[in-house]
DNA sequence: GTCTATACAACGATAGAC
DNA sequence: GTCTATCGTTGTATAGAC
């Protein structure tokens, strides 16, 4: 009998688990979610899902098809300090939304104000894996909350910019919309908050 | 030939009249809605819009069902002045969203996000009524930039601590909400923008 | 009998045609 | 510079609901 080795093809192992994944991320949470139980809801070995994902922490990027890794591009951003940080942090922001697709944006949005679920699922996200490493950066009281406050205007934006288009800030130039922005997410940052 | 008076019961005029203008309005904006052609299009007189509606503004009000009336709460926090006025938007917006049924806004939003009908609708409406007079009350220079900025913070303040709900930002006291974003709005209104 | 939905007609304003 | 079409709006009358 053939219980190990590579399955026959047409199996569709990987979007099992991811989909397995995401329902239990959005429900249980990052802490509460256990790779055995991922495997065994999508029926394969716990093994096989490191293989495809490397780390639980892969397997959350993943399932959240995030546009972009911020394990990958959040580092870079962060090393030179808290100094001109919020204005690198727009930029960034601003250049991920100008450049290409913006669909996965738009659905991780329509998700989020859709189910509860998938809302649980970006919030688990965003701040593990976004509001988390800012957070780690700032210097000053209540990180936490400043980076939450950060990701309000940031969230904001994108909003305003993208999906309603408010104009004039629909069309600003973006180095005009980083000189009005930046300062704001500067203050949230390092500044006071009274 | 009874041409006029009152029809048999069960006619729905008025919402036949709404439906034409949530159409007319996404597809060609508030200049390029006309109220004779929402009466055509609902098939009534164009009296009976006025009728029921008021004015075309008032129409406008209540197609869009949204759960505040710009026209009615605006002038009373405008009227002070701009000092103060990033404190009064901020912590009036948070009353709104606090108090009550938060689904009109989950629905404006979810709206906007999937339709770009409704994402024009919904664009023309704050465009309009909110930051028109907004704006007008801005005394420095790119007073629409301005307002639009404004927005950009309070849209994206309801989305991170009512949507996603990111923590602590979600379970925040509202004065400390209205501590730490009121000197953003303020610097959106009166400020630098450089 | 009163209230309300509905239609017709017309007024003042405005913008485009010619 | 008229003329005309169209707009938002209002006044008034009527027919059906309650």
């Amino acid at each position: 009998m053939a219980r190990t080795g590579r399955r026959p093809a047409g199996s569709s192992s990987r979007e099992a688990i991811l989909s397995a994944a995401r329902q239990a991320l959005g429900r249980y949470g990052y802490d509460g979610t256990t790779v055995r139980g991922i495997a065994a809801d999508a029926g394969v070995d716990p093994a096989l899902v490191h293989h495809f994902f490397g780390t639980k922490q892969g397997l959350f990027v993943a399932a959240m098809d995030f546009p972009v890794d911020p394990s990958t591009v959040l580092p870079a951003l962060l090393a030179p300090g808290v100094e001109g940080l919020g204005e690198r942090l727009v930029r960034f922001f601003l250049s991920v939304w100008e450049a290409g697709d913006r669909s996965p944006f738009l659905a991780l949005i329509r998700g989020a104000v859709s189910h509860e679920e998938s809302a649980a699922l970006l919030r688990e996200f965003v701040t593990r894996e976004v509001l988390g490493r800012v957070a780690a950066a700032v210097n000053e009281s209540q990180p936490q909350l400043r980076a939450t406050l950060v990701g309000s205007q940031l969230v904001g934006l994108a909003m305003a910019r993208y999906v309603i288009k408010l104009e004039p800030l629909a069309s600003a130039d973006p180095e005009t919309v980083v000189a009005a922005v930046a300062p704001t997410v500067q203050r949230y940052l390092a500044g006071s908050l009274a």
